[in-house]
DNA sequence: AGCACGCCGACT
DNA sequence: GTCGGCGTGCTC
């Protein structure tokens, strides 16, 4: 008897994304697995398309079943697990199945088919279209390809035209399966013109479009550029590129892929160091757990320079020696050579690397390493945790409370979520590391549901940096309008006549340089999206950071032509200034994100920073990560409160995270650090807690605000977006969908609130109006219920929806 | 989405 | 007879 593989199909909409019935043919028997990659005909004209065997089965009730066509590669793409998994995925996060896997597979690697028509005999009397594609097809050669002779008929009887000349055997269609991925190589772009002609070019204003300018720009730095990395950084699409070819500006190469991106890097060696007693105590504890072979989650709170790294490579190891892997997840802005190389060092060439700067190539090259089971150790930011390791053994997320966990494009996934589920199938132990858990994962290991395990003092002995609050509303009534206050002033003052290094820090967020007149009080907006355009001083251009618009500084106020225009707010480039001129002879560096655009830019300037020992490093949420500089002994916070009145229920955490782990940079040397955080509200206890290094009050503190207010962890949180240009149809749909939602929370048993439809505090995005819809419900299981079912409905009724709908579950960004 | 089917009016 | 426009229904 037939076997029937149970088959999901790629690149779906969510109205038929479900497990389709299909009889494996007896010459494909062995080669079908479940976790194989087929080809099956779907639909009314049997098309052909790609898809993923899920499971197989004995028999079905569905009648009529077709036959697979063909299986795409010798191995399954996806373990049972990784299944299992995608399964989960789909119903937590409410997305499609093709979505889910395209995390979990490298991209690139779905299967492209090709159809030509051939033309068998040439008939003469035949009539219409029939006659026209023959003629087309006899004018070339007697081969097509299937979609160009499809756009030179331009019929909608095209199809049906071919299937009737294949029946009277005039032509034939040949079909071509081709993955793209094996490639070595990749294209890169490179500039043939003279450097200074082009610039002198871009300077007389003789090329018109800003995109091509940037292309360029980026090429003069760069020698070669791959051009997807070119399109993605940019934003551009390939049409800018080959314009510019047109004009003789640039050509393309192929360049072959590094296996390795590290291979000329050599690793020096280290060694597991001497544990302290704290981690020497976290160690035995969580080896202990990971002996016994089953699922555990476990929340490593350990204050700012306790050692946690060490802590995890020594835990790593113990994974290694039980036969297992790890998967190691950082943020993606501490995927840094140090970091890096501290791995390396250790395990060498069992550590994987995965970064978001690795081409296409590399990706597939790393993927299928580990899947081999090649490598022990994954390294690497949000996406790693769908490492196709086999046999699991430990997963770590290093800063635990970092937003970068949580994707925002969909599926709309948290890593430690998905982590969770991945170790509890794979009966994996989970480890949270932060200095500054967030809420919600304290609150969980304070309620037993995590082993909460804790590191109070820093590994070398010292203690944690003195805190000093000034009050900036002071600084101004004695008469102080400079950026410093008096205190700050003082100690950098200090710290560059002792030869210590400082750094100043500067929420950006909330504080970003726009322009403003100051006439008219008229702020430049972006056309397109409903937020105000940043200034960027180096080439005097406004950018839209949501769309990427970009336009010129005017000279004068748009609306009322006043010349008394400028830069509002601080900036990073601002202060920079203002320590050069405030204190002379002093070097000083910046970070932020105009300085670290470039490729290994972030790297160099912190090598820099040490290596030169300059006197003070400007930047914004950069230089607050993981960074250790033992003659760093100063840490400034310039606006600690910028964040505070952002609408945020979590702006008091991401205060207080912030704010503990920039001056977690200080002192971490010899000499005791100092920090000083400059704000309006000094009472707030977020300040005040980071201040004093108290996790416990401000948990404590917090976790009465969440309670009393009904927030996370008491509650779940969705935001519901419509989005689209019509604003009319935006609000009619959002107001149907609210409706629906409140029809499918009746005879729920929990409490729940749904808010809105109100304008998204982002009410413009590239054009599109959003409006949002707010729920919060104690129980996930009937939020996701009413969820799919909203969803469901919303995507089944009428065929064309000019307005989309978007669903985040727990989303940390308010925004 | 992508395709088929059905119905209708238009053109040749 | 054939084409193109439009609406509807289905995908193992």
């Amino acid at each position: 008897m037939y076997k029937i593989a149970a088959v999901v199909i790629s690149n779906c909409t969510r109205k038929f994304d479900k497990e389709y019935h299909y009889i494996i043919p007896c010459e494909l028997k062995d080669a079908i697995n479940t976790g194989n990659r087929v080809i099956v005909p779907f639909g009314k004209g049997n098309r052909h398309v790609e898809g993923y065997v899920f499971d197989i089965i004995e028999k079905s009730e569905i009648e009529g079943l077709k036959k697979i066509k063909d299986v795409v590669d010798s191995k399954p793409l996806l373990s049972s697990s990784m299944i299992r998994l995608a399964k989960w995925m789909k119903k937590r996060y409410i997305c499609t199945y093709s979505d889910v896997i395209k995390c979990m597979l490298p991209p690139g690697i779905s299967v492209k088919s090709s159809k030509t028509v051939v033309l068998k005999k040439y008939e003469e009397n035949l009539r219409g279209n029939n006659g026209k594609i023959v003629e087309v097809l006899n004018s070339c050669g007697g081969k097509k390809d299937y979609e160009e002779l499809r756009e030179i008929i331009n019929s909608r009887t095209f199809t049906k035209n071919i299937k009737n000349l294949q029946e009277l055997g005039v032509v034939d269609v040949v079909e071509e399966f081709t993955t793209g991925v094996n490639k070595k190589y990749y294209k890169a772009a490179f500039i043939i013109k003279p450097v200074e002609e082009i610039i002198e070019e871009i300077e007389a204003n003789e090329i018109k479009s800003i995109k091509q300018i940037r292309v360029l720009e980026m090429l003069i730095e760069n020698e070669y550029i791959s051009t997807s990395d070119i399109m993605r950084f940019l934003g551009v699409s390939s049409s800018v590129l080959n314009a510019l070819k047109k004009k003789g500006y640039i050509d393309y190469k192929e360049i072959e892929v590094k296996r390795d991106p590290h291979e000329n890097t050599v690793f020096e060696k280290t060694f597991p160091l001497e544990p302290t007693r704290e981690q020497a105590d976290v160690l035995e504890r969580t080896k202990k757990i990971m002996d016994e072979g089953k699922f555990k989650e476990i929340l490593l709170h350990g204050v700012t320079g306790s050692g946690k790294t060490e802590v995890y490579l020594q835990l790593i190891q113990k994974c290694i020696d039980k036969g297992k892997q790890a998967i190691v997840l950082v943020p993606e802005i501490s995927l840094t050579p140090q970091m890096v190389a501290r791995f390396k060092g250790r395990f060498g060439n069992d550590v994987a690397v995965l970064h978001s700067r690795l081409s296409l190539g590399e990706r597939y090259d790393q993927w299928r390493v580990i899947r081999d089971g090649k490598i022990k150790v994954v390294v690497g930011a949000r996406s790693a945790v769908f490492a196709p390791v086999n046999n699991l053994g430990l997963i770590i997320i290093d800063e635990e409370h970092e937003t970068s966990y949580k994707s925002e494009i969909n599926p709309k996934y948290h890593a430690a979520d998905v982590a969770r589920i991945r170790c509890k199938i794979e009966n994996a132990v989970l480890l949270h590391g932060s200095a500054t858990p967030s809420v919600e994962t304290y609150y969980r290991a304070k309620t037993g549901k995590i082993e909460l395990m804790e590191m109070k003092k820093r590994a070398n002995d010292m203690v944690l940096p003195k805190a000093y609050i000034v009050d900036m509303r002071d600084e101004l009534s004695s008469g102080n309008r400079t950026v410093f206050s008096r205190k700050l002033s003082q100690e950098i003052k200090k710290n560059i006549e002792e030869n210590q290094q400082t750094i100043i820090f500067l929420n950006r967020r909330g504080y970003a340089s726009f322009i403003l007149c100051r006439n008219c009080g008229h702020s430049l907006m972006c056309p397109n999206c409903s937020i105000t355009l940043t200034y960027h001083a180096y080439d005097k251009r406004l950018i839209c950071h949501y769309c990427g618009y970009t336009t010129k500084k005017p000279d004068a106020c748009p609306k009322c032509k006043s010349t008394y225009i400028r830069s509002f707010g601080i900036g990073t480039q601002k202060i920079e200034e203002e320590i050069k001129n405030h204190f002379e002879g002093a070097t000083v560096l910046r970070m932020d994100m105009d300085t670290t655009m470039r490729k290994n830019s972030h790297e160099k300037i912190l090598k820099t920073f040490k290596e030169e020992n300059i006197n003070v490093m400007v930047g914004t949420q950069m230089v607050a990560k993981g960074h250790d500089f033992p003659n760093v002994t100063l840490v400034g916070v310039i606006a600690a409160d910028s964040l505070l009145n952002t609408g945020d229920f979590r702006a008091t955490e991401k205060t207080f995270q912030l704010i503990t782990q920039v001056a977690g940079r200080a002192g971490r040397g010899k000499v005791e650090g100092r920090v000083v955080i400059q704000t309006y509200n000094t009472e707030n206890f977020s300040i005040v807690c980071a201040c004093n290094h108290d996790y416990n009050s401000f948990y404590e503190n917090e976790i009465l605000l969440r309670e009393q207010l009904l927030y996370p962890p008491f509650t779940n949180l969705a935001s519901v977006i419509l989005s689209g240009t019509n604003e009319k149809m935006v609000i009619d749909k959002a107001n149907k969908v609210a409706k629906k939602i409140h029809e499918s929370f009746k005879g729920m048993k929990g409490i729940y609130k749904v808010l809105g439809p109100l304008r998204a505090p982002l009410s413009k995005i590239k054009n599109k109006y959003r409006w949002r819809i707010i729920i919060k419900c104690e129980r996930l299981t009937e939020l996701l219920e009413v969820l799919t079912k909203v969803t469901d409905d919303y995507y089944n009724s009428g065929r064309k929806n000019s307005v989309s709908l978007s669903v985040d579950i727990n989303p940390v960004n308010m925004l």
